[in-house]
DNA sequence: TTTTTAATTGACTGGTCAATCAATAAAAAT
DNA sequence: ATTTTTATTGATTGACCAGTCAATTAAAAA
């Protein structure tokens, strides 16, 4: 029983199953069977839509940089102060949309694959430039250009550290506690700069 | 033509070509065929000693922590102030043998293999608590307990930050910028604890 | 010298999975 | 009322791969 305008909500549905299975396996060695049964359909169909697997796997990237994005923008816009800039970036990483089991999983797997897939690479590279703009957006004003290049590599590491850690040990760091490690990584550095002028 | 005591040799090149293969192709997705070639022996051989693939993959973890075991005591022996046994540590982690390429991506496919297999999580928590105990006895002498905990974390976030970092964009951050990401973090947070104090 | 043991492989098996395709069914368009 | 388009799947194909096994060769032991 075929009704038309059938095509975003399946590519939806499947995306999502995408993010689900991958994140409840830990892997991407996930079957398209797998991934079509969750979202309800046949794997046929899913091969219909997104043609090789490969596809569908760099689509469900883009939908997890897409809501990335929109988080930022939203949480960004609040923000007054470098200072608060910084700070909303922080947050985003580990709001409760973000760092959970599933999403973290997700992301650990597609840094994996990027290794072998340029698109899945470069995908990746838009998410690692935002990051880094948006933080020297914050850090620039408080300190000198050649500090800020630094410090904005340390808090992308250490957020993408909090990341593997928390899909390792299960639950642990929480977002509370991530969010304070960086946080508290910003105060340390910004007490410094201020005692060394 | 078949030499005797050939099981040693044979064990630590198949286990040396594991780390090369997944090294190269980053991802724990490769052949016993691939890896058995890479050893210059059959497939059959390698199932003849280590059994299923999956005791071949545990093994070569030991391998890697090993390793890293061999180098902590050897860097940790120099140290004799709290603060040296704090630089020891890091720079354990960001040294020639350690920081390349190949170890990363394999210390990576390991991280997310791990998901799926208890023993490889096990190993993975051997290594984590020793690194955890190690940093510890280099940040207790400096500063209460309870922070110690909380930047012995950090530390151990950042530095997989850094792998993950360098495993994804090829040879960014290089060993001395990194490890001098981690010391700048660890003198920040030193410099903070003595003005409270 | 016969027998056992270690080393080694080619050939095979069974299972898994991505991808294709022909077929069906219903809505839309003509 | 045909025809075209969209949605959908079961069945199938072809590739790949982990793991097994019987067979071979040579060293060691009896």
């Amino acid at each position: 029983m075929p009704k038309i305008g059938m095509e975003p909500l399946r590519r939806r549905a499947l995306i999502d199953a995408t993010i689900s299975a991958i994140g409840e396996r830990g892997t991407l060695n996930v079957t398209v069977s797998e991934i079509a049964g969750r979202a309800g359909v046949s794997s046929a169909l899913a091969h219909h839509y997104f043609g090789p697997k490969e596809e569908l796997l760099q689509a469900t990237m883009r939908q997890l940089l897409a809501d990335l994005g929109r988080d930022s923008v939203a949480s960004l816009r609040k923000a007054t102060t470098a200072r608060e800039r910084i700070s909303a970036i922080i947050a985003i990483n580990f709001n409760a949309g973000q760092f959970r089991e599933e999403t973290i999983h997700a992301w650990l797997a597609f840094y994996v694959e990027a290794q072998n897939s340029l698109p899945l690479r470069r995908l990746l590279g838009v998410y690692a430039r935002r990051l880094h703009s948006n933080l020297m957006s914050g850090l620039v004003p408080l300190m000198p250009r050649e500090e800020a290049e630094r410090m904005a590599e340390a808090i992308a590491a250490l957020v993408d550290g909090l990341y593997i850690r928390r899909a390792l040990r299960d639950g642990l760091p929480n977002p509370a506690s991530a969010s304070g490690l960086v946080e508290d990584y910003v105060d340390a550095k910004l007490a410094q700069q201020a005692g060394a002028r």
